[in-house]
DNA sequence: AATTGCACCAACCGCTTCACA
DNA sequence: GTGTGAAGCGGTTGGTGCAAT
């Protein structure tokens, strides 16, 4: 209570990264691994408040996320597990390796709550779950027998939901990163960059010009920071970063993607706690273990979510 | 061609939780 | 057991781009 904001200090600069700020993170992370985010500032000297370089990192130039359009299945599985956990992002996030809890809530947002208020609409049915899942049922003025019996049946609905999830995991070619027949496009930290250098190319006539117009001075105003100017270097081309960044950091190819755990081992240890994207079935906990004690694995492969929901897409 | 409205998403803010002395 | 600082998390905001008018 009253603890001044982190990033009110003066100086510390707001808004959109430039892929200068994002090699210096990474240069950073490679060099100290992940974490003691409050050093990073110092250390780097980026004029960022730490929650602002962690954020950086573990949504965009952390290795292993995946970026593009959410894919069927993974659609489904957000569906689910938001029904299962609620608002839950990180630990939905936990079973989408390669997305993040910021995609996901934003892709729920802007997609997903549309398109079941659409549905719930169209069909006439009452979703058990509101916008903040079976937990929100708590939240009512209800006797505890009413809550009780509830949340048993909200239980009953979550175990459900969770089995129909993890179902996704026995269809096959559900076992990696791809789906649908396409690649895989789980991304490094330097084929993140690397986007983002792509990004900065083919913005940078317009914004290099209007970074020559604008004043550099502001850095606390957020739109200033939208017009995204190099500091030290203002004259070089995104692709000369690029190559900057290729030599700094000794790759050679962005396209190999089965480099990042190894990237990520390197370089933070300590960082990567969701289950292994490869693995069969993600890593449990003691809720999942308890759900599925209840009922028993088999069930998983017996249920089919289109079977169960065959109007829902 | 210009304007308006909307959708998307990166980033911020503030609260909560965790770890440690 | 308590206080404090750091990290994590979820809600929200605001800029950008695109489609509709």
């Amino acid at each position: 209570m009253g603890r001044p904001p982190c990033c009110d200090k003066v100086g510390v600069k707001k808004g959109p990264w430039t892929p200068e700020e994002d090699i210096m993170l990474v240069s950073y992370v490679q060099e100290h691994g992940a974490g003691n985010w409050r050093a990073v500032p110092t250390i780097t000297g980026l004029r960022r408040c730490s929650k602002s370089c962690r954020l950086r990192w573990t949504n965009y130039l952390r290795p292993g996320i995946k970026r593009g359009s959410f894919t069927d299945h993974e659609e489904k599985m957000i569906i689910q597990l938001q029904a299962l956990l609620g608002n839950k992002w990180a630990a939905i996030a936990s079973y989408l390796p390669e997305r993040t809890d910021n995609d996901i809530k934003n892709y729920w947002n802007t997609h997903l709550k549309k398109k079941l208020k659409k549905l719930q609409n169209g069909s006439g049915h009452q979703s058990s779950t509101s916008d903040t899942g079976f937990s929100s049922s708590k939240s009512h003025s209800i006797s505890r027998g009413q809550w009780e019996r509830r949340l048993q049946s909200d239980i009953n609905t979550a175990k459900q939901a969770l089995h129909d999830a993890l179902s996704f995991e026995n269809t096959p070619g559900s076992l990696d990163a791809t789906s649908n027949g396409k690649p895989s496009i789980y991304a490094s930290s330097t084929e993140n960059i690397a986007r983002l250098l792509k990004g900065w190319t083919k913005n940078t006539p317009k914004l290099s010009e209007e970074s020559t117009k604008s004043s550099s001075t502001d850095q606390n105003s957020a739109s200033n920071a939208m017009t995204p100017s190099l500091s030290s270097n203002e004259s070089k081309s995104g692709v000369d970063l690029s190559e900057a960044f290729e030599s700094l950091f000794g790759f050679e190819s962005f396209e190999t993607s089965n480099n990042s755990d190894d990237f990520s081992r390197s370089t933070s240890p300590s960082l990567e706690t969701k289950p292994d994207p490869n693995g069969l079935v993600p890593n449990l906990s003691v809720l999942e273990n308890w759900l599925l004690d209840d009922q028993g694995k088999d069930y998983l492969t017996n249920f089919s979510f289109d079977d169960e929901n065959p109007d829902l897409f």
